[in-house]
DNA sequence: TATTGTTATACTCTATAACTATA
DNA sequence: TATAGTTATAGAGTATAACAATA
C-alpha cells in the first residue's frame, strides 16, 4: 500500500514539464519486470543473428532439438517447444520445404510422423549455433561465469514454479 | 563446431522410440534459452494475477507509470514502454475507457496529451501491485534475495549491450 | 474412444506508412 | 520542416475447435 518514495510527483493533473524524464523506480522493484527487458533485447539480437541463416527464434529452435533427437514426433517436438500441434505444422513445413528435415511415417504408428535432418539440416545447425553463441557474447558482455550460472539457476527456478507447460499468457 | 555429448542420439533417419523423452541439452548452453523459458512462465502468471482486475501485463505496466509519472505524455511513455506511439493509443483508449486516466490537453503545446491518473486509477494502482506483488512470491518460490539481485545485475547488463530501443524481434 | 497431424479461425502483439493538427 | 497523436494495415505468435486417418 506505501508509494514509492522515489517515483511520485505532486497531486492531480499536474503539469507535463516535457524535458523530464519518465521514472520506472516502482516497476524496477520486480524481477519480472527484469526479465521482460532483457528478453526483448536477446529476443531482438538473437533475430538479427538468425536473419541470414532464414532461421526465427521458433524454427532454430526446433531444428536444434530436431538434430539432437532425430526421429522424434511431431507431438513430442510441440511439447518440447511448449507450442500448440497446430502452430507446429506451419513450423516444420517451413523447415521441410527448404529441404532441412524430412517428414518419415512411422511403421508402428502410421498416424505419427518421424522428424529427421538432412544434411543440410546438419550444416546449417552448425552455422546456427555459432551464431547464437556470437550472440550469446555479444549480450552477455562479459558476464562472469558464476553470474551465468546464477541467472541459470534463478531461470530454473522460476520454471519449477509453474506445473510444466507455461501457455495462457 | 564440437557436438554436445549428451544430447545426439544415432544416425540417419533413426526410429522414433515413442516413450523416450526428448534432449535440450543443446540448447541449454545458452542463457537466453533459460530467460525465454522462465519468462514464458512469468508472463502466464503474471497475466493470471491481473485478470481479475481486468489488466493485462501492458496496461498494467502503462498505469503504474502513469500514477508515477503524473502529467507524462503520450510519447513519453511510448517511449518509457519501449512500444510504438501508434500501438500505445489503444491501450490508452482502454485505460481511459474505464476512466482510470485522462487525457489532458497540454495548454503549452496543443498537439500533445498530458495522462494523469483518475482516483479509481490510483485505487486499481494499489489493487494492481498487491496483486503483482503476490505474484512475485508465487513464482520466485524461496529465492534468495542475493540472487535476485545477482539476477537484476544480469539483466541490466544485458540491457546495456542494446543500444537502447530494444524492438525487431 | 483416444491420439496424430491437419485445417481453419480468431485474437493479441507488434511494425510501418500515412494522415491531421499543431509547432 | 518536424513532432504528437491517430488510423489503417500487415505480419508474427498463439489459442481453440473440428476433421481424417489411425490406434
Amino acid at each position: 500500500m506505501k508509494r514509492p518514495a522515489a517515483a511520485r510527483r505532486d497531486a492531480a493533473t499536474s503539469a507535463p514539464e516535457a524535458g523530464q524524464q519518465v521514472s520506472d523506480d516502482t516497476l524496477r522493484e520486480f524481477i519480472g519486470y527484469h526479465i521482460k527487458r532483457a528478453f526483448n533485447v536477446v529476443q531482438a539480437d538473437l533475430n538479427q543473428a538468425l536473419k541470414p541463416l532464414g532461421l526465427r527464434m521458433v524454427t532454430y529452435s526446433a531444428l536444434v532439438l530436431i538434430v539432437d533427437n532425430p526421429g522424434l514426433r511431431q507431438s513430442q517436438l510441440a511439447e518440447a517447444l511448449d507450442v500448440e500441434r497446430a502452430n507446429l505444422v506451419v513450423i516444420i513445413d517451413e523447415l521441410e520445404g527448404r529441404d532441412l528435415i524430412t517428414r518419415d511415417r512411422v511403421p508402428t504408428d502410421r498416424r505419427a510422423y518421424a522428424l529427421n535432418p538432412t544434411l543440410a539440416g546438419r550444416r546449417l545447425y552448425d552455422r546456427a549455433l555459432e551464431a547464437v553463441r556470437g550472440h550469446e557474447r555479444r549480450i552477455l558482455n562479459g558476464m562472469t561465469e558464476e553470474t551465468k550460472l546464477a541467472v541459470i539457476g534463478a531461470m530454473s527456478l522460476i520454471r519449477q514454479s509453474s506445473g510444466g507447460g507455461s501457455k495462457g499468457g
